[in-house]
DNA sequence: CTGAATTATTGAGATTGCTCAATGGATTAA
DNA sequence: TTAATCCATTGAGCAATCTCAATAATTCAG
């Protein structure tokens, strides 16, 4: 977080690429019809459940996002980054957030008016066509996340969220230094203890390498490897 | 399926509401950019990995879609029937499909060319917003399947399962006569055996009725809440 | 109609991964 | 510095669910 001045959209240096595809006029619309919160890390940006009026755009920060359910029980979908969205898949349905989102560290979050989000739209194709880009993407990313959970034990499953928590643009935030042994095994959807066990048992046998917080991967063909096999 | 001959899209009947927004000039082009086939009954209408050209337009059938896995478990995330779209999701992204679907009956498919209804997206606003709708409904669905996969037992995700295949309109299409028990099995995420199982379970205690290959559910309240309790 | 093949059902034992409990280490507040 | 609290680690027992095997029922081809 280096400022909590509010950008003006047409400045903006921190803007996804869609917003390119936007006419000046349309970006001064967005401008007109968008307001920056600082959150602060621990704080919940949005609530599973709650009134969804904004379409949330990570102006800076980090961002965990999961699903929560009754049985207290929770499930990490993934760690955002600056330039991405929140809350895209409740731009049309139910007026609610599908999911809960908390700041991983101080994080300045833009609130665009959906109905204005909405209008951009169907006024602009080419910025439509982005969004969409996004949510095949983002679909392709839930399919994995479904076999993981469903054709993985353990093993698999962590392997699967240490390759993804350790990709190169998670590591350049130092991701792991926000997330407990509890936020992984909700990424791995294992309980805490299986999880502390299992990387105990990667870092005797050198496929990982645990430094406080830190994990790093030291045989990334090995652990794919347990990925695969599940 | 009533007939094979190639409808044109401009009197096409059954027609989802995105097609809706378009102007007879671009339906008129999508016309020209289809190819209308039948697949039957237990023929592969996509196979996860494959290379995906086309946008599928379920014309007229009913269709299952699956996430295969190297293990040879697979999951079934839906059914779907005439009017609903396959492979949405590999419109942008890898050129691949990210998953298989299979027809349960025979089944009308419109092979649409994707470079086509990529042009309609970046045309036409109204259309993108429409598909951007279905995205999000979509991505619903798919978060409702990874809290059941992950949060909740066996029995609760069998009422899971059974409540999403009574729904009125799969009654309609008699989904189950078209469904094994290791189908069901794989639409909850367990194995064959726990599923019949259950099954005999659930009827014994007058929650369902099973006739044959189908099922109905006599105490609709009782199984949610054996979804809720999880 | 009849055997062959597939699918459904049931039981018993094996396995995975969870829960609970105890302990140690680290961080925070006064 | 000293509690107090929270998080991480380890061990042992237990519960959920799978696998394997045997049998019954159904479907299908000829």
């Amino acid at each position: 977080m280096k400022d909590s001045e509010s950008i003006n959209c047409l400045d903006c240096k921190r803007s996804a690429k869609c917003f390119k595809k936007l006419i000046p006029s349309e970006l001064e619309f967005i401008n007109q019809n968008k307001t920056q919160i600082l959150y602060r890390k621990g704080e919940n940006i949005c609530k599973q459940g709650a009134f969804a009026s904004y379409v949330l755009y990570i102006s800076d920060g980090l961002v965990r996002l999961y699903l929560e359910s009754p049985s207290n029980k929770n499930i990490n979908l993934k760690i955002l980054k600056t330039s991405e969205f929140i809350g895209l898949s409740s731009i049309y349905g139910d007026n609610i957030y599908n999911y809960s989102t908390v700041a991983l560290e101080n994080s300045t979050i833009c609130l665009i008016e959906k109905d204005s989000f909405r209008k951009l739209l169907t006024d602009n194709g080419h910025f439509a066509s982005e969004i969409i880009k996004w949510y095949c993407e983002n679909e392709k990313q839930l399919f994995n996340k479904i076999q993981s959970l469903n054709n993985k034990q353990m093993h698999g499953r962590l392997a699967d969220t240490l390759i993804y928590l350790c990709n190169k643009s998670l590591q350049e935030e130092k991701a792991f230094s926000h997330l407990s042994r509890k936020d992984i095994a909700e990424f791995a959807g294992l309980s805490t203890e299986s999880t502390v066990r299992l990387l105990t048992e990667l870092k005797n046998e050198n496929i990982i390498d645990i430094t406080g917080k830190d994990i790093k991967i030291l045989n990334l063909q090995l652990l794919k490897e347990i990925s695969r096999r599940g």
